[in-house]
DNA sequence: CTATACTAACCGAACGTTCGTTTGGGTGGT
DNA sequence: ACCACCCAAACGAACGTTCGGTTAGTATAG
């Protein structure tokens, strides 16, 4: 319900509602709604570290590895959307140290992997640009989804995760290795 | 002021502080909230849609028209940061009607220009998939800044607009242009 | 020229509703 | 006797909105 509505839009009795219980009972549990929502957020990224750890132990060239990695990204964003609405609006609402947590204990260690890889593709272009980049293409294309809809030569296959998979990978292993410049 | 916190936590109260009047003269001018939250918002992109036209009368090559087309991007990105929070907080909130207008009234011409870039650019990949990858280069990169900020290898000199531009210009045009594969 | 009517613009104070939160009390298991 | 768990009901604050009245400027009639 955060996800989809936004923190000032769930009320308690909403909540209460929701799991069936009094709104009472909710703050048995939790001392009031910000706590609540701040330990709803943990737990909401507390299970999506591990996802990508298959595309890290994978065993073959950093290309296969980053292909697999924005294969699981992608299907990650493509499956949990409320966990993506949810980035969304805690990266809009930008709390300093909320911020910092999620960098610190959620992304830092996937990220360090991505930079790793990025160095082995592209050693001579900033790791830092190059992963946000690599970030960007996959994420990006969900935000847009409900406009894109509406914009010309849209289609129905855009949204299939192969074909984002393939259009993202492409341009990335070209965009990324030096040819010309 | 939406665009900072968003509708919800905008009040008529605060409002009417922000600009030296009272609640009731609020009322005067607009029926409702929501009327005035519509109008304003139909007010901020109004003058949005002229800004890229230099890039479209460019008389060069299309990948001069390409990396004029990012800097003007990323100039309004970096400039009006408002702007951009209101376009995010709109996407966000997903209304299909406003979502419509949005891509009709604001992008589409500004869309359909790159897709005639794009498809002479790279005349053999989805031409839709591609603009929106420019598009998410450039805009995503600006929205992750809370959170880049605490992310390993972060630079200062990411910020620079210069610099941005310099990485997205350079992986769009050699991922773009089919190489291998 | 003056008296009158009208109106856009504004105000303080209130209205009804909804919100987060608290209170006081109940129930079943240990 | 205790405690975790739950409830209906209420509390005060804040919200969007409305109300009655004031002001200043301007058009109209005598």
């Amino acid at each position: 319900m955060f996800a989809e509505k936004g923190f000032s839009e769930v009320t308690m009795r909403g909540l209460a509602k929701a799991v069936n219980i009094s709104v009472a009972a909710i703050y048995h549990h939790f001392p009031d709604k910000n706590t609540l929502y701040l330990e709803t957020v943990q737990y909401a990224f507390s299970d999506k570290a591990t996802i990508f750890s298959e595309a890290w132990l994978l065993n073959s060239s950093a290309e296969k590895k980053l292909e697999l990695f924005v294969s699981k990204l992608i299907q990650v964003l493509q499956l949990d959307q409320e966990f993506h609405r949810l980035i969304q609006r805690e990266i809009l609402a930008g709390n300093t140290e909320r911020m910092k947590m999620l960098a610190e204990d959620v992304f830092k260690e996937q990220f360090c992997f991505l930079l790793t890889l990025m160095k082995e593709i592209a050693p001579e272009k900033d790791a830092h640009l190059s992963a946000i980049s690599v970030l960007s293409l996959c994420k990006h294309h969900f935000e847009m989804q409900p406009l894109r809809r509406y914009l010309p030569e849209w289609d129905m296959q855009h949204e299939q995760p192969e074909v984002l998979e393939k259009h993202v990978v492409r341009l990335l292993l070209n965009g990324l290795k030096e040819s010309s410049l």
